[in-house]
DNA sequence: GGGGTTATTTACTATTAAGTACAGAAAGAG
DNA sequence: CTCTTTCTGTACTTAATAGTAAATAACCCC
């Protein structure tokens, strides 16, 4: 008798694949936002029926959480290795020509599904807006930490504000978010990324 | 027997300001976005009834589409100032200050409804999504004219591309409109705004 | 092959959405 | 005062919304 929950395999084998119905639906929120996405929006992307939706990811704001944790650990984000660069300029270049680069990529929706799955929105997407909101922040910090070592590391210079300096990238990313989804192409998002990146200091 | 139409002022007279009650109209379009502002919302917000926004105003899409014509037109509407700055950088600066001053501003939902109106959004809010989009467009063209101009009047130099430059200050501003709605304060985007400062060609 | 378990299908619920019909109320014109 | 016009309030319609109950189908273990 073994104490580890081995995945049980008993039942009806689900017909669908989960992570892929999930990528789905990220599409859906992605493109409509959580209050424009509609079950049946979900479910006809999703190929399953709504009971199969809500056995598989408890209900449409799970689904959202899901989705949205699902693109933030994608193997093509670009937040996450930006960080891991070797120095404060790399780690902003990286960044931002990731974002220009992947927001306007047609593989998938345009734009980020962080910023517009839930920017205004109803009240029973509150929740979700909240959620997106505090994620932001959070990469946000992150990029400051990040900047305060290179400061410690002496390749950022310290008279720079790891603060606002981290606030200023985010912004960009967040706008080249909204031009992305407003239809520009990537060399002009590059465009935009390569002046952004003269107002960082360089070592 | 006047050829002028005069407002015929026959009829029992309408019980509400239409320009108050768009005022909170727009509020409540800014604050949710198209599809999460219900039309029960709208008219609780506005102090009418159903039929008498109808009257007033056609339905919703209309409503939405004087809504931001109103707000374009604001007199506390810092884009259009902008333009009539006396040189590039003041332009610039006018417009990266206002942005983060007035999408801060407490008194009215943070950030900016031409961004996050309709954003990502359902099928029956397509329409609108293009509307902004494009008023988006025109705004971000009519900088890149403004900046031309200069060129040709020497306060910004020819080295420039107009027309990334244009783009990266509309990137900056529509980022502090997603940073306003994330509940940045009016310090922290100004401190940003002077950053992005930083990239513009000063003569 | 039967029993237990889980997924799928279909059909349903209750609620809310946008939009409207209609009767009554408030004004000016004659 | 009466007629015409326009607005307002209530009540309604139709369609869509998120979510679910119940029957059936598919699998593993014994």
């Amino acid at each position: 008798m073994s104490t580890v929950s081995c995945t049980a395999a008993v039942g009806r084998p689900r017909a669908f694949d989960m992570q892929i119905a999930l990528e789905k639906a990220l599409d859906v929120f992605w493109a409509k936002g959580y209050d424009g996405a509609s079950l049946s929006d979900l479910t006809t992307a999703m190929g399953i029926n709504k009971p199969s939706l809500y056995s598989a990811f408890g209900n449409k704001e799970q689904l959202f959480l899901k989705a949205i944790e699902f693109y933030e650990n994608r193997p093509c984000g670009f937040f996450k290795p930006a960080l891991e660069q070797k120095t404060a300029y790399e780690v902003a270049e990286f960044m931002l020509l990731g974002a220009a680069k992947n927001m306007s990529d047609s593989s998938h929706p345009q734009g980020c599904v962080m910023v517009q799955g839930a920017l205004a929105c109803s009240e029973a997407a509150a929740g979700v807006k909240d959620v997106l909101t505090k994620r932001r922040h959070q990469g946000e910090n992150e990029l400051r930490s990040r900047l305060e070592l290179a400061q410690q590391q002496g390749d950022l210079t310290d008279e720079a504000d790891a603060s606002t300096l981290a606030r200023y990238l985010c912004t960009v990313i967040n706008g080249i978010a909204i031009q992305a989804s407003s239809g520009a192409t990537e060399a002009q998002l590059v465009g935009v990324a390569k002046l952004a990146l003269a107002s960082f200091p360089r070592r």
